[in-house]
DNA sequence: TCGGCGGCTGCAATCGTTTGCACGGAAGCT
DNA sequence: AGCTTCCGTGCAAACGATTGCAGCCGCCGA
């Protein structure tokens, strides 16, 4: 009733006991009495008890919360990966604590200090322009990388963006066309090189060139997507289709495309790559390979837990299967 | 260099000092004498000493970090307020835990639990479903509304919708548009209902009608809008313009539109809400109202830090404006 | 020279739990 | 009956920081 919170001496002094006693029935019921566990249990709903867990996990030398470090949280792709984390974290009483890389000045320094302050019991990185080196922390919590990343002996979850790519080429190939270009992400970015890798390998495994003039530089935002329209529109040698390393530049390219007079399929091919919502709602919709980035979410959540339960991470499948997903931005080239 | 972390004590121990000294210089570096300053903080450095932060707000009795609960965390409409959110915070060494209402059985149950755990020191509610008798809950943490709310007594950071609905009227209405509709958000809603509202008053306002025939009904999403097109197309008093609730409804409205072979602004102008990022490369760019919604996330976090800090929430601003952004798919009917 | 004062510092209690250890008693066995 | 075993419980020491209180010391003024 009055404004202290109850603490676990008050239930031990109405039910008679210990602290301990209640502190066990709490974690574990089965090693106290029946007739004490329900005196217990009946001095709790009395009392409102909630515990401290700020106590509890000062005493258990564990947070109870795990941060996922994202480049940049306004944009929209994560917010669906975390909807995923936070299914299976809140499942097993873990807090979820999301934070931005990219907003201080140093982003190493960022993570060097999340891993060093002990404010979680793990972390998911899904930064892949972050250095290796700023993991180098004396005892560091697990970490799971939800990106491709430099450092290959992390645990990690990973998408296959090889065979993305390849699904995008050959679905491109099988209409029939030869001069398929690429619009990259940031140079900087490893999902971005292992998508342009990728499209290299599976135009050569058809014998298909991959020039360098079919290859528009972006940085996975929609406005670099329609300037990339303005400069296929002025290339001379223009590729018939185009396989984009994401959605949002294909949706600037798209846009872009129509505002010049050009009309996709009919001028050109698109294939994006993650299937943001908006692609079934485009005109024409968009042609994608879809990731599914809820199950990235519950696996990297799924892998960080088993690390820090001090598990090995071996029963967790590390690569996540894309898949394409055909709608009207691609036809036959004219 | 051994496994165990490093403690205050140890920091104390290098320096020669108390405990108490160090824990000084790290908090209040005022009071203690520059030569003891300086020993303990060469010893920190020397030691690599980072405090734990469980022991230190265990002390404090408070827990450092806040939640955001949100209807639905994977709604990219969020994820920009909660990167407006993470600034503030962490600017201020707050954390941010991030937690679904909608995912569990009960969400008024939840949000209680939230509040009775004492896992934050303060709550931000994006949804306005929730029942204000689940704020009932004796010693409960200062919570903030990020959300038109049926509680007014809650300190909240509102957008203007009546405003919004105005602006979007008055811009048809300068058009020449005297047909106006509006898509609506789902029913319970509140957002979506004060937004339906400030359409009737907007209307009223002008001495136009406001049919109920003009009313199709959404639920924020993509796929309700291009309902709603298929709707409107088969309706034989059909308005000239629509004012949509959300910019989402208002994406898949002008796909289905397309898809029927009818086209915006010719047949009919869209006016969305939100500014969501893919508006500006849509063709017809559209039209819409631009909620910002880092500030919003900005604002909440500021108000809700000033609650926690005992404050009255008096100096900040509780409703953001909103503004108009004119593009494309608005033009006089035909 | 002495009293007073103020600036620094240390002692030790405290925050609320968890948990190793020990103890008491009942039950089972010879 | 005497001895072991085992179950259930309580005691008290952690966990690692913060902070009120008191004491020390040096400086200043009288």
């Amino acid at each position: 009733m009055n404004g202290r919170p109850v603490t676990i001496q008050d239930v031990a002094r109405e039910a008679g006991v210990s602290t301990a006693t209640v502190s066990r029935t709490l974690s574990r019921p089965s090693v106290v009495a029946k007739p004490t566990r329900q005196a217990v249990l009946r001095a709790v709903q009395k009392t409102g008890y909630q515990v401290n867990h700020l106590a509890r996990n000062l005493r258990r030398q564990r947070t109870g919360s795990v941060i996922a470090l994202a480049p940049n949280l306004a944009n929209p792709f994560f917010s669906q990966i975390l909807a995923g984390m936070s299914a299976v974290l809140s499942a097993r009483n873990y807090g979820l604590l999301i934070a931005d890389t990219q907003m201080g000045p140093d982003p190493d320094e960022r993570l060097r200090r999340y891993l060093a302050s002990g404010m979680a019991d793990g972390l998911v990185l899904f930064d892949g322009g972050l250095s290796p080196a700023a993991l180098d922390v004396p005892g560091r919590p697990p970490v799971v990388a939800a990106c491709e990343w430099l450092a290959a002996d992390l645990p990690s979850i990973r998408v296959d963006n090889a065979h993305g790519a390849e699904l995008a080429v050959a679905h491109l190939a099988a209409l029939g066309h030869r001069r398929i270009g690429h619009v990259t992400g940031p140079r900087t970015n490893v999902l971005a090189r292992t998508r342009k890798a990728g499209w290299r390998e599976a135009m050569a495994r058809r014998g298909l060139p991959a020039l360098d003039a079919w290859v528009f530089e972006g940085d996975f935002s929609m406005d670099s997507g329609a300037l990339a329209a303005e400069r296929w529109a002025a290339a001379d040698d223009r590729p018939t289709a185009l396989f984009f390393a994401s959605d949002e530049m294909a949706v600037g390219f798209l846009g872009a495309l129509r505002r010049i007079g050009a009309q996709a399929p009919r001028d050109i091919s698109v294939v994006g790559f993650d299937n943001i919502e908006v692609c079934a709602h485009l005109s024409p919709a968009l042609t994608t390979i879809r990731q599914p980035r809820t199950l990235i979410g519950e696996r990297a959540a799924g892998l960080l837990l088993d690390l820090i339960g001090g598990g090995t991470g071996e029963g967790i499948e590390g690569l996540v299967e894309v898949e394409l997903v055909v709608r009207d931005s691609t036809a036959p080239p004219a």
